[in-house]
DNA sequence: GTGAACAAAATTGTTGACAATCCTGTTGCT
DNA sequence: AGCAACAGGATTGTCAACAATTTTGTTCAC
């Protein structure tokens, strides 16, 4: 479903609007509940209104923008209790992932999590948090793919797209990779032990911690 | 988002069309597979090709049809595969529900719960399927709504629209009440007892069953 | 001065036509 | 006969103009 597309190719106008808009909105160049007038996103992007109004539908549908008929097109704000209830549906979705990684993952997938865990450690002793943010958000996904349950995953997407202006505020907390490291260690552990139990309350254990943190 | 628009009322042209295609991809109108022509369903609905268009894109990102650029939309097949796949997600995030409701729920939607359960008890002593299968239903929507948790109802709402087809399937199985009716009400009384682990245990202890009969 | 009715501007929703793309059946060459 | 190239038809993607709706600013009555 969301194709993965990439903005620098030439894709058909459509899926053009779509990068770009999504980009857009996704690096804050858009201020949060900003109008979107097709018009102007139309002339900006270098494409019709029409193709503008398909990729806004699309970004409705996906939860990044907020539509109301005949009053036209916001960028949708997350409130901390929206994100919550998000960081929610990530715990037991993401616990469920783990668990299948635990049962489904190859050897080699195993050894790949040990080795990201190592550099995930490195990381946090060289106080590096750009570093140490990379290869969390590698870890999770490698954690999913491995689960091979694409349904989660495709709904883990579209969850995380919408958190990424709190995700940003989180990873920048000072003390926060010390504290989430461990998490990760053992729910790396608890994978490579082939426990899906202990995998899936280890992941449900690092998100609530990622949800007391959210409530600030 | 899904604006639970009913297809009755004069609603804008699009939401007309998406009404009316939702409505009848889901009583199984289009056959599996089938192409979904946009000046045909235009015609059919008595709308623009826009508006159409608009519907499926919509449709396409709630997972019932398929779009490939330059070649159309298909209505989406769900495999017993990904069946399975989405009732574990379901499970999770019904699991997640379940303990809220156990925590969030007051004491009047308590005895609604409870009032359900003898319900359903009734309606398997009388041998009446499909007041079984329509309480069932209810039950599972009160307990999404007693918990508080929109996200996760949002995802679900998603994923359910999806099983149709093999929901069908699995209602009609003789002895299936009987098999269903214990589980459920297992689950009002964990979240009776204001108990937040046992309901999320019930609730998929409730959809391990399901998938096993899933998979015949 | 305040509030309601009204008119003008801005914006979205809709329409029909045009261009690009893809599938199918046929033709021509080896 | 087998296969590549090629037209023909069908379908989707795109465009610019038009209609309907909402919002905003103004005027007028009280």
């Amino acid at each position: 479903m969301p194709n993965e597309a990439r903005p620098g190719t030439g894709e058909q106008a459509k899926q053009l609007a779509l990068a770009k808009l999504r980009q857009a909105i996704l690096q804050g160049e858009m201020a949060p509940a900003q109008r979107l007038v097709e018009n102007e996103l139309a002339e900006q992007f270098g494409v019709t209104r029409a193709s503008v109004r398909a990729a806004l539908i699309d970004l409705a549908s996906e939860g990044l923008v907020e539509r109301i008929p005949n009053r036209g097109s916001r960028v949708r704000v997350v409130t901390v209790e929206e994100a919550v209830a998000i960081t929610e549906c990530r715990m037991v979705l993401e616990g469920l992932c783990a668990a299948k990684a635990a049962v489904e993952a190859s050897e080699e997938q195993l050894e790949r999590l040990t080795g990201l865990g190592e550099a995930m450690s490195k990381a946090v002793a060289d106080g590096e948090p750009v570093t140490y943010s990379e290869l969390n958000r590698e870890l999770h996904d490698r954690i999913l793919e491995f689960s091979g349950q694409q349904v989660a995953v495709g709904l883990l997407d579209r969850l995380n797209a919408q958190l990424v202006k709190h995700r940003f505020r989180l990873a920048l907390r000072p003390g926060r990779p010390q504290q989430s490291l461990s998490q990760h260690l053992a729910i790396i552990e608890a994978i490579s032990a082939r426990d899906p139990q202990a995998a899936e309350a280890a992941a449900r254990a690092h998100l609530v911690s990622v949800i007391d943190a959210l409530r600030d």
